[in-house]
DNA sequence: TCAAAAGTGTTCTTATTACACCCATGG
DNA sequence: CCATGGGTGTAATAAGAACACTTTTGA
């Protein structure tokens, strides 16, 4: 292998970005660095892969060390490796997303952790090397997903109602839904265990409890299936479906 | 960076899932191999990123050397990076498609180039490495795409018949389509333009070419826009769409 | 009794599906 | 004149979008 030697001088790191939902907004789990290159700026949590570590694992490393959770949603996304990103030499990373739920999280003892904060997705501006766009591209991942996939319960807690369910997907979509039409789509999906209990202590007609119907999905998924959701109001994107025929 | 040091000795390649459309068939290119390891074994084209090249310019050099062309619709997928892929040490790899028109392409003079051949994606097994798994990634993410957006013209000549375009859907899809709501949804699309021309020399009604009108779908894009297309007959899969409601 | 959010149905519009016959050409 | 694939329309069904009032609770 002596002529590819030159080629074995290269690093592999993975980031994470680390998603939750609070107070009806999407947070990203980040950390301040305590070392150059970038000191002081936020930054995705990440690290080197070590040299017998899958990447799924190092990612699973990643977000265990900062937030003790293990059996999470993690997905690839996508690998950035433009040649100058790293100064210590080349540096190509993989980035993952995970899906949290906040309520969950405790911060951890370890020195990393305790330098992590959450921070509101919409306002993230100005992270260390590329990672502005890393999260960009994590972010434009869920919006999709979660049209296609029901992941919107791995951000909630195991009871919620359909308004924090609704307040959760506009905040990822990050357009408004029509209450009713969000309600009959959800619920058509037979997906969700009504409890039968309803929240205490709040100022207004307290709501139903549900729980999401993880065995039921299982089902589903080994049947294969497509679960969709469309935004609603009149802030319409232009589609192909009104366009009429140019060929009579 | 001294510390850092033991994870600079991994590199990192990228492989390029090379796909055309002929015979009614979606293909992809392979290269034999003619050195260890896996020698003898067939391997989807791919190649050591330089230690200053980017990904992306990685992928369009070995797309280049193998085809001569450019300008080719080509995405990152996935990256695989388990730790013993490859027998010469660390080495992750990340894996592209491309979408290219049979007709351009003319087998080149160099070297690799000679030991390309197309085979038919449906028939392909044992490759060599992890290839095989690249493949399923790359064909599954074509066949997300093509239902989004309209990728089936970089597949086709410049002109093409409906039947064609329609042959080339059910090849993707591995379904069949109903020919008058498959032409209707097309159409309605906006984005062939009719050439007036027929096909000549055929043993039956000549039929009416058309072709992609790229600068429309480039206005399309600009605006944001939506292309979807679904499957017809009855091998439906379940849908969520047709569950009624739990929760009265 | 007020404020605040929960909960609930119907109508209209649009998209999707299923389906069968005549047409133009070359051999 | 036959074989082959090209080309076309309509009706039934399903999904999506718009929309407003009553209910329940705590303060």
């Amino acid at each position: 292998m002596n002529e590819f030697n030159e080629y074995f001088k290269s690093a592999f790191t993975v980031d994470n970005v680390i998603l939750g939902f609070d107070e009806g907004d999407m947070k990203v789990l980040l950390i301040k660095r305590g070392e150059e290159p970038y000191k002081g700026k936020w930054a995705l949590p990440g690290y080197f892969v070590y040299p017998n570590e899958d990447l799924d694992a190092a990612a699973k490393r990643v977000l265990d060390e900062l937030t003790g959770l293990r059996n999470v949603y993690l997905e690839q996304v996508k690998t950035f490796g433009t040649v100058n990103r790293h100064p210590f030499g080349r540096v190509i990373t993989v980035a993952y997303f995970s899906l949290i739920k906040i309520s969950d999280y405790a911060i951890q003892a370890s020195s990393i952790a305790q330098k992590a904060k959450w921070h509101s997705v919409a306002r993230v501006k100005d992270l260390a090397f590329d990672h502005n766009e890393i999260l960009d591209a994590c972010f434009n991942r869920l919006k999709w997903l979660i049209r296609s996939r029901p992941v919107g319960f791995e951000l909630l807690p195991p009871k919620f109602t359909l308004t924090e369910l609704q307040h959760l997907y506009e905040a990822i979509l990050e357009t408004e839904l029509d209450k009713r039409n969000f309600r009959k789509k959800i619920l058509s999906m037979n997906l969700l265990i009504d409890l039968d209990e309803t929240q205490e202590g709040v100022a207004h007609r307290p709501a139903r409890l549900y729980q999401f119907d993880k065995e039921k999905y299982e089902e589903f998924l080994a049947e294969g299936f497509s679960f969709e959701l469309k935004e609603s109001k009149k802030k319409e994107k232009p589609s192909f479906k009104k366009a009429s025929p140019s060929f009579p």
